[in-house]
RNA sequence: GGGUCCGUGCCCGAGUGGCCAAAGGGAACGGGCUGUAAACCCGUCGGCUCACGCCUACGUUGGUUCAAAUCCAACCGGGCCCA
């Protein structure tokens, strides 16, 4: 039993920028569950909120009755990697490459449903390409595509005319890509590959390839690229990226990412990093409209994606911490309260009596890169009137002494309009 | 293999012997206004001290010079053209 109306669902959110046969699939889904595949490259030992579009949608396939195949790709995060490595330092990246794919398998396990009968797939795509021949490539996969094509795609294109150029390793990409939607499709019986549009290119390849070799229709859903609130294009450089992993953003940071979303992008995201019916999604935005400054549309935002992520005891628990940090007075919390804000935001330990003569509050920002990169850095803000002591703004050559702990143990430091941490000290 | 151009701070991008920690833009950071938003305004934006000053930095290594991001050489990396 496959939902009809998946398709519109997937527009309606804004999923959907190009499809290789609107029709041919909407009928194909009509027949019934269809095998479809996302793949993550292992750059890093986390995945990133990019992904996690993608590992939504495939629940949001699903959910609609369909059979949700996941790629790690061990071997394209391989070739990813440009030229330009030693031995030592491609065996090292190897050894690298392996502790990510299974750092991502185990967060894609989280999103993706794998388990019972309805179970979703995960697959990595060395399993069929570390022992292919390259004349068996050449000859198999190679025979069946031109260059010319090749030449055509867009991202090519763009390469071309860069400064940069392209490798043939990052031009061969595509026909690895090609092979694995070749290799699912015989083995899985993977009709669909979903992804971003950057990825449109490359999938198309893996389309044709089905399609020369075997005769069969195969299926390719691309979603715009997330942009940023002015349409540009979101850079590594726009933000810090927001990951997957709890030891890398802390659910309270995740939760905390999703309350700065934009006005102008917070109906977007609800509807394509939460699972909500888009009608409710429309009446939650509706609401927020009519009273902006109360921010409940990214409230709900939060509490949505983070339980998703993380789960809905670590969401309660960011909403809490969030509610506290930015709501109540800090001289007002309880010990156990000040501890779960120590579970979310940075801490600095300081051990016992070295607050006793004071401490330079600059130093102690800068500490670990506790909250400022450098000591400079920290001065900086103190002097600008950025940084608050138990949320009262501390003066320039402001330090730190045991009459700021609070519960003769805690101070709660902040640094600008968001950025909390804790000072702890150590023992009892 | 030959020729030619290029390699600057988080990114883009000026700078062709001293006045360069290096213009300008973006990003980022702090303040103001707000709603933990946007826009806008102000300030900051290599490190240490913050006062002078010192250190590190303009692909790498070495050289010329009182003095180099700026000149020379080799090397590494990249673009384009030719073979």
């Amino acid at each position: 039993m496959t939902d009809a109306g998946l398709l519109d669902d997937l527009r309606a959110r804004g999923l959907v920028q190009d499809c290789t046969d609107p029709d041919g699939l909407a009928a194909r889904l009509a027949e019934g569950p269809i095998s479809l595949y996302y793949g993550c490259d292992p750059t890093a030992d986390s995945l990133h909120v990019g992904n996690l579009l993608g590992l939504l949608v495939l629940r949001r396939f699903q959910q609609a009755g369909h059979r949700p195949v996941a790629l790690a790709g061990g071997a394209t995060g391989m070739v990813g990697d440009p030229s330009g490595r030693s031995e030592e330092r491609n065996l090292l990246d190897a050894a690298t490459l392996e502790a990510n794919v299974a750092a991502i398998e185990a967060q894609i396990a989280r999103i993706v449903e794998l388990d019972g009968a309805d179970g979703g797939e995960l697959v990595d795509n060395r399993d069929w390409t570390a022992e292919v021949r390259l004349l068996d490539f050449l000859r198999d996969i190679g025979k069946h595509v031109t260059v010319n094509v090749m030449l055509g795609r867009e991202s090519v294109k763009q390469r071309l005319a860069s400064e940069h150029g392209i490798s043939y390793t990052e031009f061969s990409y595509m026909l690895l890509q090609a092979h694995d939607f070749l290799r699912l499709e015989e083995e899985h019986g993977v009709q669909l590959q979903i992804g971003g549009s950057d990825q449109w290119g490359n999938m198309l390849g893996g389309v044709d390839l089905i399609r020369r070799v075997h005769g069969r229709p195969a299926w390719v859903l691309a979603w715009p690229l997330l942009t940023a609130p002015d349409g540009t294009k979101l850079g590594k450089t726009t933000g810090a990226r927001i990951w997957l992993d709890p030891a890398k953003t802390s659910p309270y940071q995740f939760f905390q990412h999703w309350m700065h979303t934009d006005d102008r992008q917070v109906r977007q995201f609800l509807l394509q990093f939460t699972l909500l019916p888009v009608a409710e999604v429309e009446e939650i935005v509706t609401a927020h409209e009519a009273e902006p400054g109360r921010r409940r549309a990214q409230r709900r935002l939060a509490e949505e994606a983070t339980a998703i992520v993380h789960g809905t005891d670590d969401a309660h628990t960011a909403a809490r911490v969030s509610e506290l940090l930015f709501g109540a007075d800090p001289t007002e919390a309880t010990p156990a309260q000040l501890d779960a804000v120590g579970r979310e935001v940075p801490v600095h330990e300081v051990e016992p009596g070295t607050l006793g003569e004071g401490v330079d509050l600059a130093q102690v920002l800068a500490a670990e890169a506790f909250l400022a990169a450098s000591r400079g850095e920290a001065r900086r803000a103190i002097e600008q009137g950025g940084v608050y002591v138990n949320g009262v703004r501390a003066d320039a050559g402001r330090a730190l002494g045991a009459d700021d702990l609070l519960h003769d143990r805690y101070v709660v430091l902040r640094k600008g309009k968001r950025a909390y941490g804790l000072v702890v000290v150590a023992g009892r």
